[in-house]
DNA sequence: AATGTACCAATCATCCTACAACTTTTCGGA
DNA sequence: TCCGAAAAGTTGTAGGATGATTGGTACATT
């Protein structure tokens, strides 16, 4: 019924200032903020006021501060530190998983909403798979891969599935290269996403959930080796 | 290649005990941590640095203070407000969309992993349906709805899908009720998941596919008609 | 030219004390 | 017993002091 009156704390005015300023593109990553003497002249606080406001931020992966020289912009967002330090307390396959569930989804949205620049960035990666195949360039061909994945799940135009995605991949990147490899027969001829890539282009749903199925399914296989051993 | 030099600041250490001590059930949700004084003897630094800690895990959504009273514990994982944050920044539907994902993923691995007590927990909430349908009770219905749907992600029996699942659910609670009587002829009986129910008591990992594919389409309607007003 | 040393200035890290603001408890009086 | 004032307990904010780390400069050494 009554709205609570709205004490928000100095430290809370001063953290979402910054977040602001962080969003709106005021200051981006990399950039340095101004020291800290700097700052309480400008929010008007004192300096235990502006710290625990700076070091909210600097946990939620915000910014960061080294001593002796300064406090710089690190993210834009905080989803990914959050996820990451949820998946370290949680199961790599039910991780994995996860992130496969996301990857089919997107699969479909895909076929459906890709435009021009999508599937070029998608072939780019495909054409880097290939020639990492050619060059048995087992890691390049990897990286290529995750690359391909990324394109197409950027290609599901839904920011929300993106950000999840890529925030669940950077960190995976060496496991998921662990389960692939651990294919001793593996062909990277098969691995090419191909006809994945032309389902999507062709806009037929039908067919890019088939492919997904079946890339996911392999996977799964092999994950479950790895489980075994 | 090198591993950075770990080099943890103060108040690093306090938050990462504090985070312990939580994830650990020393303090439990709800608890009362001792006043600032007594964790200052205890971890034995400043105030100041104790203060700075503490901010930290507050905005993180771990803790709450409140001027005068003291700091209780609220949450024992981060990921929930960071979610939230990151949901209101972000287009509903994106959201509503990646959660239809979690959906589909949850509704095949519940049809394999499903136990005993997950069976009774869903069946709990669709006799909860049934009775809230018998009496017209809309919001009653939509309120066991959404608790089948928890029942039925946790029996997929993966922590992490289910931690997005419910995090995503909680703040879009209105939002979804929204989306589900928009429909003109809401029709009890037909939004009854008993079919969804048996697939999954059967293990037909086939027909739970199939079912939520019609929920979701359904759902996925509903939503566009909201977005064509 | 490359490396090592000494020094300086800027900046963050930590600690301390003091007081304000708010909440809870205590206690005396009606 | 009930009520309200006072007291005690707790977090919020301010300001000052010192230590530690970093980055840069100048200069000597190899």
């Amino acid at each position: 019924m009554f709205k609570k009156a709205n004490r928000m704390s100095l430290v809370e005015q001063v953290v979402s200032q910054i977040e602001h300023l962080i969003e709106s593109g005021h200051w981006s990553v990399g950039d340095r903020l101004p020291p800290e003497m700097e700052l309480m002249k400008e929010f008007d606080v004192s300096r235990n006021t502006l710290r625990e406001a700076i070091r909210a931020l600097v946990h939620a992966g915000l910014l960061e501060t080294k001593q002796g020289s300064g406090t710089i912009v690190k993210s834009t967002s905080a989803l990914g530190v959050a996820l990451h330090r949820q998946m370290e307390k949680s199961n790599l396959y039910e991780t994995l998983e996860v992130r496969l569930a996301l990857e089919r989804e997107a699969a479909q949205l895909a076929a459906l909403r890709r435009n021009k620049e999508d599937l070029q960035e998608m072939q780019k990666s495909i054409e880097a798979c290939k020639r990492a195949a050619n060059t048995k360039d087992l890691y390049g061909f990897l990286s290529a891969d995750i690359e391909f994945h990324k394109a197409m799940v950027k290609a599901a135009h839904n920011s929300m599935l993106q950000n999840l995605y890529e925030h669940m991949t950077d960190p995976l990147r060496s496991s998921i290269k662990r389960v692939m490899i651990s294919d001793k027969h593996f062909d990277y001829t098969r691995e090419i996403h191909d006809d994945l890539f032309h389902a999507i282009k062709q806009q037929s749903v039908k067919d890019a959930i088939g492919y997904v199925n079946d890339y996911i399914k392999e996977f799964r296989k092999k994950v479950k080796q790895i489980q075994e051993e």
